[in-house]
DNA sequence: CGCGGAGTTGATGAGCATCAACCCAAGTGG
DNA sequence: CCACTTGGGTTGATGCTCATCAACTCCGCG
């Protein structure tokens, strides 16, 4: 498999925008699911990226236990960050969308192992001068903050799913999930693209491949959605109200 | 049940510690599991602080969809986390040991409920104060985007041992975890003192109230571990190895 | 002493993992 | 251009784990 890309970042940072939903104040027009940077910010923070282009489907950019150099944000594709036991089975534990921040280490290593999953277009940050840079810039380092706390709740949220909900809601919580990253989800027909294998979703459901296709027949025997083809999933309304939460 | 009894924060701030592994570089001397806050810093945090304390296990310090006014650091005793289906079924989320902050929201609502399990002491720091003197304090800033990562590593761990461990397993690792918390572990005998019910094990790993006793026959059966009364067990060093990850 | 909640044990059934077989689409190479 | 390969997707059969309901014990407490 050919290898990433690399190249400096560009001079626009238009690009550079980071997913995350406000801590615990609410601010004005705040409704925006991105941290609001500021153009000089943005510019800033450009000139310590390198832009990587990963073009293969199952290329990695980290593995667990790496010495970790560098923290990434995606900015096209999808990134699934996953864990893995001696056995070979393997848990996902997070899907990184555009906006996402990863690259989560631990006494400087890796904690988990970073795959790509479609083509994809990162920004990397040397750690040790993000460090420097986030001291000295208050302001985006408190976007930063933002950005673990946000991730920390949907990860709690998904903990709720997976210890509380059988497979067909799994599934159907997880659909919904998607459909709200524009890039797959296209509002007016309602159909879903899942740039995913079953595989994938079963690993981050926590169970079978299989399982999941099952799921995809009850949810469709009970009208919450149609598959028009196995990658292709058009949405009904009523599917939200399948997830009481 | 009596209410908690709040005081002003006192003038020593000797417990005012954030428990937490360092995101990504490795210091010298860095292996305590707690973050080094300077004594000046401490001081200054415990000036915008109140002192809370909770008699009764049972109460709660803040409900799902509470306005979020405060952030909390435990400093003594023990609190869940959870989120609840409209079944009334209930998913905690977390357990929070001395040293631990809690009070996540979103757009200024709280999105989980925390209760005290035992006896407890709180610092509370009213958010609007919180927010602004972390922006001017970016070294304290640092130390909570540190603890907040901490806190999303180990909920991803959390994701894996629902995903992918049948309860026994579930529970060795939930028993290994508490072991780590001096306060609750006796290292010469190796007797671990339970805080909580087993209906709150079984919330937290996502299964029943009976199935944890049942995962406690199993792993006693295994020589893996003794249990002296219900609420205290002693461990074996074995029962790491029935962990594999 | 009697009450209530936690803990335990047993019986039963449902949901799902697993194994196996098969279909299908996309590549690959002759 | 078409056979062949490969990996994902689907479907069926079987057994195991665990949720659930019920009964009972144990312990602390008024």
């Amino acid at each position: 498999m050919d290898g990433p890309t690399t190249r400096a970042a560009r001079r626009t940072h238009g690009d550079l925008r980071i997913r995350a939903a406000r801590a615990w104040t609410r601010e004005h027009g705040d409704e925006a699911p991105h941290l609001q940077l500021l153009a000089s910010d943005r510019a800033e923070l450009g000139r310590i990226a390198e832009v990587i282009e990963y073009r293969t489907a199952g290329s990695r950019v980290f593995s667990y236990g790496e010495a970790a150099n560098f923290l990434y944000l995606l900015v096209d594709g999808l990134v699934a960050s996953s864990l893995s036991l001696d056995n070979g089975e393997r848990q996902i534990v997070a899907f990184y969308w555009p906006g996402d921040l990863f690259g989560l280490a631990e006494d400087g290593h890796y904690v988990n192992t970073a795959e790509i999953l479609t083509p994809s277009t990162v920004y990397r940050f040397p750690i040790r001068q993000l460090e420097r840079f986030l001291i000295d810039h208050p302001r985006i380092q408190h976007g930063f903050f933002i950005k673990a706390v946000h991730d920390l709740r949907a990860t709690q949220r998904q903990l709720l799913v997976m210890g509380r909900f059988d497979v067909s809601r799994r599934l159907a919580a997880f659909l919904l999930d998607c459909s709200g990253h524009d890039d797959y989800f296209d509002q007016p027909t309602r159909v879903l693209a899942l740039p995913m294998t079953r595989y994938d979703i079963a690993d981050y459901l926590g169970t079978s491949a299989e399982s999941i296709t099952r799921a995809f027949g009850l949810l469709e025997g009970q009208g919450l959605l149609r598959r028009r083809t196995a990658k292709a999933v058009e949405l009904t309304e009523k599917l939200k109200t399948y997830v009481e939460m």
